[in-house]
DNA sequence: TATTTTTGTTAACAGTGTTAACTTTATAAG
DNA sequence: CTTATAAAGTTAACACTGTTAACAAAAATA
């Protein structure tokens, strides 16, 4: 079929943007993406890029759901050295923080640190997803504690806002962070797991 | 002398300048400030503001340092409550909790909650005097514990990013934030007395 | 009163996201 | 294989943005 060729070509500009958006995102920050300079990267007429994203925002929101799938795929990943309970909390916040150090700009643009409209490009879906392979250490750590009366939800919304809280000052003043997680971080975590154990 | 009168009507002009911004601000957001927004509301043209602020993150920056200001004192209001030791972490927190949710324009700007370069407007000036207020109350806990092992600068840092962390991932998609502190960050910053106590 | 300084103006530069109108190219039908 | 249609990509424009240079009007100084 002659139209898949052209799917094809289509994907491929598509590909072409992303990755040039990219380039420009690595290079100068997301705060210098432009439609004209991707344009002019792709060498095609602005508008071009319409045909492929809605808008501006639909293209950081691509590396936001891409950024999601990274961490969660980093997360996965240290979960599968058959720990279990705490052990899994700890390896969740080293993974996370991991992430943020290797993705600083994907970090960025997923919690809209300089987004302008971070309503519109935090994607809770991909978000969701992440969620629920932390809740899933939580939970575990909590029912090994014999901890029923804690919320696991409200624990992760905890550990997450805790991690993120690090990162967010981190990234405030330093625009690389340390790849190894800090002391500090790891210090809080502990305080974190004391109130999965015994905080009933 | 006629020249005080003159610096009076600058002073105006400019105090002018930052009420018409901050009416700005508060209806649409920071991020809907712009130059000639504030020269229609003060009924000058453009290059006028230019005269009393440097561009516009100068602007912005005003209205970061002012959030500091309010935060530091909204702390030390909090300590006037002659409490010693860990009372005083959790009054701390409450305070910073409360700061953020009446003042959530401010914390925005402040912490560069979509701010571009918040390198720039990023007052650390401001930011180490709030830092020692906050500090005292951390040294205070750990010498009644007789912690003497911890880096009382890195209690303060761990401290001042879960707060952040929890404040900063509720902006993340509710515009308003409950002004009752939530149990989770109370529950966060027992954890945290927790590490000041018993992590030798 | 004449001169200098300050104040505030208009106009412009170099950008931004986005869209309407038009042309060119490719596809499908007769 | 030509013609009608649909898609792709273009230029030009709109409505903005921050910022600055050049100029006019008003005030202060000599």
């Amino acid at each position: 079929m002659e139209q898949t060729r052209r799917e094809k070509e289509i994907q491929e500009l598509k590909e072409l943007i992303i990755a040039q958006s990219w380039l420009i995102i690595k290079n100068e920050g997301w705060q210098a993406l432009s439609i004209r300079k991707i344009a002019d990267a792709i060498a095609y007429s602005s508008p071009t890029i319409y045909k492929h994203f809605e808008n501006k925002e639909a293209i950081l929101a691509h590396f936001s759901k891409e950024g999601y799938l990274l961490l969660d795929q980093a997360i996965q990943e240290s979960l599968n050295n058959a720990q279990k309970g705490e052990a899994q909390v700890r390896a969740i916040a080293k993974a996370y923080w991991q992430f943020a150090a290797t993705h600083v700009h994907h970090y960025r643009i997923m919690f809209g640190l300089g987004i302008p409209a971070c309503e519109t490009i935090n994607s809770s879906y991909e978000m969701k997803i992440t969620s629920s392979h932390i809740l899933e250490a939580i939970t575990n750590t909590l029912s090994i504690a014999n901890n029923s009366i804690a919320n696991e939800h409200q624990k992760l919304k905890t550990f997450w806002s805790m991690l993120h809280g690090f990162i967010a000052i981190e990234l405030l003043s330093n625009n690389d962070i340390s790849k190894q997680i800090p002391e500090t971080v790891e210090d809080a975590v502990e305080g974190f797991i004391f109130t999965l154990k015994y905080n009933k």
